[in-house]
DNA sequence: GCTTAATTGTTATAGACAATAACATTTGAG
DNA sequence: CTCAAATGTTATTGTCTATAACAATTAAGC
């Protein structure tokens, strides 16, 4: 790699404002994981602003999409969501149509989630904007070979 | 470390609750990278959890520790924080007397920050912990190489 | 020099998010 | 049948982030 300025005449040009050494805070991998989640998220909400969906609300919906009739607890627990936050998320998009709770009859305990018709509609759009964005991001990696290698270093730190 | 039971014949032993389909969602890139995110947090609160210090904090001492005499404001920019929330944390630091806030006489608005010595003695203890965790990372990835290609790939979503 | 704008640290406040406990209803095990 | 567990729910707490307002001080414009 490239040799570094190594400008030592500092003082005279810029007394006061010069850069922080953070290099050592900069190294560190969690530290990095972080900034690059927080910048991944801060784009999924960006995109899906238009949409008013947030990165859990989304998986939530393709979770549903391809597991119907599944229990609340069941779909929370993939997502390592406590149960008991799960009831507001599911509730807000109850409320905006795309999702219903039907009553089980084999568990009356039970709340068996679907997809309204609205719902499967708005996921497809969703669907778009998302896939759009991820493509973005495999090319900003480099390509697939790069995606599926970034993936599996990630798996081995969980 | 014995062979999975693999056993495909669910249907017939547990009609119910078999495995959801989530392909969808761990495929996305944004999930993978919070679910990682999250556990080497994780992992960084126990490991510290005897010297009570959290990854924040942290970076606030070594930051201040390569970088003696600046202002709170410019080490909270370096780290994303937002100024009203850095007064908590450095005046945690300082009561447990790692920190000193010293009135600055070029600018009589400014806190100049230092490590007290104490400061100094418990950043050495937890480097040690921190390079002890950071190794381990670093051997789950496969080595420095892999890290290196993980950092560089994160940094190119940042 | 004087007036005005910007900076610094601070407090207060609000919102998003996660974690825990407790509860009623219902189910399953022994 | 009895008792433990599961399910959805409410309430509460704590943590973290974002915004607004403020006093003191500094810098900029004229």
């Amino acid at each position: 790699m490239g040799r570094e300025k190594r400008v030592k005449s500092v003082a005279t040009r810029k007394p006061e404002t010069d850069a922080l050494r953070a290099e050592e805070t900069t190294g560190i991998i969690g530290y990095r994981l972080r900034r690059a989640q927080l910048s991944v998220f801060q784009r999924f909400l960006s995109v899906f602003e238009e949409l008013k969906l947030r990165p859990v609300e989304y998986s939530v919906l393709v979770l549903i999409a391809a597991n119907p009739g599944r229990k609340q607890t069941e779909i929370a627990e993939v997502l390592g969501i406590k149960r008991a936050n799960f009831v507001t998320l599911v509730h807000s998009l109850e409320e905006r149509g795309l999702v219903e709770r039907i009553a089980s009859a084999a568990d009356k305990r039970a709340n068996a989630l679907h997809l309204t018709p609205d719902g499967e509609a708005f996921l497809s759009r969703a669907r778009a904007v998302h896939e759009a964005m991820e493509n973005d991001l495999i090319d900003r990696l480099g390509g697939e070979t790069e995606r599926e290698k970034l993936l599996a270093l990630l798996d081995r730190l969980t």
